[in-house]
DNA sequence: AGGGTATACTTACGCCGTAAGAATCATCAA
DNA sequence: TTGATGATTCTTACGGCGTAAGTATACCCT
């Protein structure tokens, strides 16, 4: 009855489709759902015929990674810098919260492309008419990303304090004081993040 | 001819015996090595056997960051307390270099057992004897550890300046200046720490 | 009309984690 | 001494994985 395909029949699948359907499925499943069998029944085709449009399942986590940090609007910079280093900071945070059953994929891949190498290029121009040199910025840069990609990392695992309800606090007094105040994950995030940039600017 | 074990005879094996050599064999030849089968021909002993020391596979990769971050010596703080959190991070950075096989699993597993949470307690009473508030040094120890945690992880994705030496540095030309410093991982973090503490320090 | 090329499917291999159960040993009570 | 009990190990088997190799079909150009 239903209008199986065979053999031949073209069903249009690109390298775009692919991952697009790859990363619909990690964010929905968890990166262990996303196997190439499992990938090919989502869209409706055997895992095999995957493999015309990404060469095997490493790249494809490549491919995710790549896409994911290609969605991050290239920072701007403007006289002083630190607004917009803040601002980069919360859009990489915010990139990798939307997505967060990449995270750990981010922790384990580089995500070094011509594109992402042309963003960092151009943000080191953008640095540099803010009035930092280029060895210094490219060291903003990297402080300000780690950073980031730890805070975020770290905050995925689940906050430390979540994790105290089923033990016994009294064990633990200061603890248990220091989890009274209503600090979530995003204030301490912003926390940090002003003492980082702010830490920054004073030495260069 | 040789004396092979049979079934009952007991090889004496332990959970600590089968976390050791789980580390070796990651430490050696990669997470991807690290399976029960190939674990249990380290140890000599059927894949399944191993399953009496270990509840599964997932409980034994918990198990390997619960060392990890327990071999991590207890910070100690005195007045003024930044000092002790540059050491407090140079040896969280140490711990993770010392099995870069393991980054990934830290950035995808929680940490969190009684034993670190007693570290945890510790930190921040050793912190408030250094005039910190609790809340307050919680957040410290939060930011710093994430930090270092993320410095770590995308530093171990190779330094993107070594990335560029088979593209087209023409095309990048400031990158290509930034690069031609001296600055190393090492001095890279050096430099990020030290902003951060000193931010840190400076808002609280 | 016919051959080349792109696309998709099929089969198969050697891995994986682990459930279920059988075999052997050490210990101890009767 | 014997026999039951529990601890420890090995054996077998299942379903899933990534992917190498080969096969079939459809479209396009001459």
């Amino acid at each position: 009855m239903t209008a199986r395909r065979t053999r031949g029949h073209s069903v249009g699948l690109t390298r775009e489709a692919v991952l697009r359907a790859a990363l619909a499925l990690a964010d929905r499943e968890g990166l262990k759902a996303l196997s190439m069998r499992r990938l090919g029944a989502e869209l409706d085709v055997e895992a095999m015929t995957i493999y015309h449009h990404v060469p095997n399942k490493d790249a494809l986590l490549d491919g995710l990674v790549e896409q994911l940090v290609a969605s991050i609007a290239p920072p701007v910079f403007e006289t002083p810098w630190q607004e917009g280093m803040r601002d980069y900071a919360q859009s990489l945070r915010a990139a990798l919260l939307a997505h967060p059953n990449l995270v750990p994929l981010i922790a384990s891949r580089p995500a070094i492309t011509a594109q992402n190498l042309q963003a960092l290029e151009t943000a080191l121009e953008s640095l540099r008419s803010a009035g930092l040199a280029p060895a210094d910025a490219l060291d903003v840069i990297y402080a300000v990303t780690g950073f980031v990609v730890g805070q975020v990392v770290t905050a995925s695992e689940g906050d430390p304090v979540d994790q105290l309800a089923p033990l016994d606090l009294s064990e633990f007094p200061l603890l248990a004081e220091a989890a009274k105040g209503p600090r979530d994950a995003e204030a301490r995030f912003v926390f940090a993040l002003d003492a980082l940039v702010s830490g920054l600017g004073s030495r260069r």
